[in-house]
Parts: C-alpha cells; sequence; structure tokens
DNA sequence: TATTTAATGTGTAAAATAAACACATTAAAC
DNA sequence: GTTTAATGTGTTTATTTTACACATTAAATA
C-alpha cells in the first residue's frame, strides 16, 4: 500500500482578493460549446455537422460550436449556437461533459462543453446553408475534426442511456405520431429491434400517450391511429415515482 | 406554433485566424474545479468540506476548489486538488457537470467543473488541517457558500446513480471488509434499508466478491467473513455484458 | 370491383427477476 | 453458563420481461 501522506503544505486558504486578482488577470482560459444536434428523419437518427474549414482538418466534418462569450451564461450559449444554426428557440438541451485536455484544440488552449440537443428536424429544414451544413446518419459518422469524434459518441451514448429512462424522444417527432413512428425512432436511437407487441404495451402502461382519434394520411396500408405526447401527464406521474425508469 | 426561423446569417465559419485572435485576445473566462469528495466513516456517508473565509459567506462551507492553471489538463486539475487536501494519489474521480451562470461566484466571472470522488477516509486521516477541513455528515450539509449546495446535492445524486448501476462503492471502504460494512455503505448512500438476505444473494450473484477466509476481529458479537473486490474479474465480466447494471 | 399488399391491432403463456420472510449458529461480554 | 448481537442460509410469492400468431384494414393494383 504506497500511500504518499505528504500533502501540500501550500494549504493557506485564499482571500477573495487574492482569487480576484487571479481570475481577472492569470489563469483564464477560451471556453467554448460544442453541440451535437441529434434529428430523426427517413427513420434514421441524424446529427448536423458542419464542414471543418482548416487547413488541418480539411473535409473533416464539425460539431456546431462557438467560444462562450465572458458575460453569457453557459447554457445560454448554447442556446445561442442552436439559434444561429438552425433558427429553433425551444429546443430540448442537455449538457454531457466537459472536455479539458490542454492540446485539444488547434488554435491554443480551449477547453470545450458538449451538449446534445434533440430537434425536429420539420421544423428548421430551411435553414441550413446547404454546402456547410449537412444532415448524417449517425452510424455514418467518424474520423471527425479535433476531438469531435469523441465528444459524438460521448453525447451519443449519453442520449441512449437517457431516452431509456425519460420520454426525451418526442421531442425529435412531429406533435402527432404513430406508434410505429415511436417504435422506429427508439430502434434508430438504440440501434435495436423491438417487439411489436411488447412496445406497444410498454407505452400504453406508461399512460401518459393521449390517442387524438386521427388516423394516419397517405399511407399504402392500412393507417395507424395518432397520438400526442401528455407533457403534464407525465410531470404529475414523475413526481408520485421513485426511481429513474419512465 | 409560433417558430421564429430566421436563423442570423453570421453563418460564416470563422478562419483559423480568426479563432486564435479570439483564444488568445478575448473571451477568456476563469475556469475552475470544485470537488465532492466523498468518504465512509461510522456507518455514514461524509464529505470533506472547508470553511469559506469570504466575508459574505462567514461561516459557511465550501467544496474543495481551485482554479485550472492555463498549461493544466482539466481532469489533472481536479487530481491536483483531491492530492493537496488529502494526501491522496489513486482516487476514484469522476466529472459530473459544468456550472456556468455568470454570477455564481462574488469573485468575477468564474466556470466551475464538478467532480465527485470516492476516498478511503482511514488513508488520509492525518491529512486534514482541523480549524479549515472538516468531514460532514452528507445528511446535515445544507446552506453552503457560492452555488456550492446546488453543486453538491448534483453530486450525489449522480453518486447515487451510479452506484446503482456501476461498483463504485468498494472505493469508500478498507480493502477486506464484511457484507454488512458492504451493505451499511449502499445503505447510508442511498438513504435506504436493504434486505440483509436478498442483498448478500445479489453480490455473491454478481461474482466478483473474494472470499479471503479471514473473519472480523474485535467485534462483539459472532464475526463475519471478510471479502475484496476482484476488480479484474469485475472488467472481464464487464465485457461480456450489454445492460448497465452490474 | 375483386385481389393483393403491407401494415395495424390485439392477448396469453413462459421465463427471469425482485421481494418478502425466520431460525439456527457463533464469538464476545457479562 | 447465560446473555447479547450479530452472521449465515432457502423458499415462496409477486412482478416484470420476453416470446410469439392471426384477423383486420385501407390503399394500390389488376
Amino acid at each position: 500500500m504506497p500511500k504518499s501522506n505528504q500533502a501540500s503544505q501550500s494549504n493557506t486558504v485564499k482571500t477573495l482578493q487574492v482569487i480576484q486578482t487571479e481570475v481577472q488577470n492569470i489563469n483564464k482560459i477560451a471556453l467554448s460549446v460544442d453541440c451535437v444536434i441529434f434529428g430523426f428523419d427517413e427513420n434514421k437518427l441524424k446529427v448536423l455537422l458542419i464542414r471543418s474549414d482548416l487547413k488541418k482538418y480539411h473535409g473533416k466534418w464539425s460539431l456546431l460550436g462557438d467560444l462562450v462569450f465572458p458575460n453569457e451564461d453557459l447554457d445560454a450559449a448554447a442556446y445561442r449556437i442552436l439559434k444561429q444554426r438552425t433558427g429553433l428557440s425551444d429546443v430540448y438541451l442537455e449538457q454531457v461533459h466537459t472536455f479539458g485536455k490542454v492540446s485539444r484544440h488547434p488554435a491554443g488552449r480551449v477547453v470545450s462543453v458538449a451538449y446534445y440537443s434533440l430537434i425536429n428536424v420539420q421544423h428548421h429544414k430551411l435553414n441550413i446553408l446547404e454546402n456547410e451544413l449537412h444532415w448524417h446518419d449517425v452510424k455514418s459518422v467518424n474520423d471527425m475534426a479535433f476531438d469531435h469524434q469523441q465528444i459524438f459518441d460521448t453525447c451519443l451514448q449519453q442520449l441512449q442511456k437517457r431516452v431509456q429512462e425519460h420520454p426525451l424522444g418526442f421531442n425529435l417527432l412531429p406533435k402527432k405520431f404513430s406508434l410505429r413512428e415511436l417504435q422506429n425512432l427508439y430502434e434508430a436511437i438504440l440501434d435495436i429491434k423491438m417487439d411489436r407487441r411488447n412496445f406497444r404495451k410498454k407505452f400504453f402502461a406508461m399512460d401518459f400517450l393521449t390517442d387524438i382519434n386521427e388516423m394516419e394520411q397517405d399511407v399504402a396500408h392500412r393507417p395507424g391511429r395518432l397520438y400526442k405526447f401528455d407533457f403534464d401527464k407525465y410531470e404529475k406521474k414523475k413526481k408520485k415515482m421513485i426511481g429513474i425508469d419512465f
């Protein structure tokens, strides 16, 4: 048990003045936000990427990000990026992890806070500048610029875990959806096949899908019923629950 | 559906030069690490806190933290703080969340990355400077300085969730422990009572406890068998698993 | 308008997991 | 030697999860 127990004796507590000096004059670092923006289209989970223009990463794709302003809340910076890139304001957004290796960015020391967001692709389609931004199938994402592959992988894993604990998926669907669409979404996110009857049973048992008495239109087969997610009902139910499953 | 779809047209991709200028000259922010250091003693979950010396927060307790140096990896800063405060090097450490509200710190704009760590209290007891550092029962922690109460709450919740998915708890115990100690630990972390027979059955079924054929000493009742956690066995087992439970 | 197509809508049985529960045994303290 | 306070051990029940098949519907087509 080799425990070196000599704690550094610079254990003095810093005064407010010392801290202020450090905060104002030294030890400052550029801070950025990178967003993994997920969408769902053609029964596939997609991610919105931008072409990197840095020579070192020519032709590679990167996440959407920007530096955080000194007078801007961290979450606000993430929302700003989403608004700029998709035109959407009311977006599901979740912080995942902060990446802080000294040499992770070619422009110098930049610590980046990763968020993922879930958007309904139908709502923003017009806002893509075609040559720069592109929706990629998550399965074909590899070899991104900087450490963005690692950031992307981390966010996708987080999404896969979260979507099994909380009803996030609805943010990726239209307001009205069929159970088949919902199941396709879960199968795309988790990259698995699910039993159709058990899937239905499970979601009906949760009891926050509202049957809106409408049917799918323009499908070349028997149309399915349409539902919407009852957010209020879910919130009430959530308060009664102990565990984290939904 | 009021969706304002005018995406900002400042959509131009920044050149490396522009980014470098921003990174070097403007938009820099002080970055800190705050550690929620958990320990386990007297069958209670404890957290190591330091007395705040700032007038504004006189008498309140705060987490152990410091600014990140510009040439220091983020994780390295967290390990540095732990080494300074506890004298321990090989510590379980996990990043939880980054807190970035503009006005969260009285010394100016400081974004803080929160980590929690799990240490064996027996290993470091000598290193506490008595008047400044103190082990608090987590149940009595409230009203901390700055936004540290929120950071603490977030980290405790994260620990409670993680400990049900992965075998972290062993980091809080001596190398050799009885099943009663292990159960006490889980009950303290999760703040619940568990059935003793089911608890044993569950851990034996996991099959990474090694019976070392020793018994407890100096207990005023029938002594229990001692076990150790077989890390290698767990790693092998983990690779075969699909889900997140252990 | 009859037939084909491709999906929807529905229930039950088996398997796996989790929860509830009691008594004989042991070493130390008295 | 008796008391004390814990350890060690299995079975039954309830709950949750999984596996699985066929009649129905609307559109498309012949």
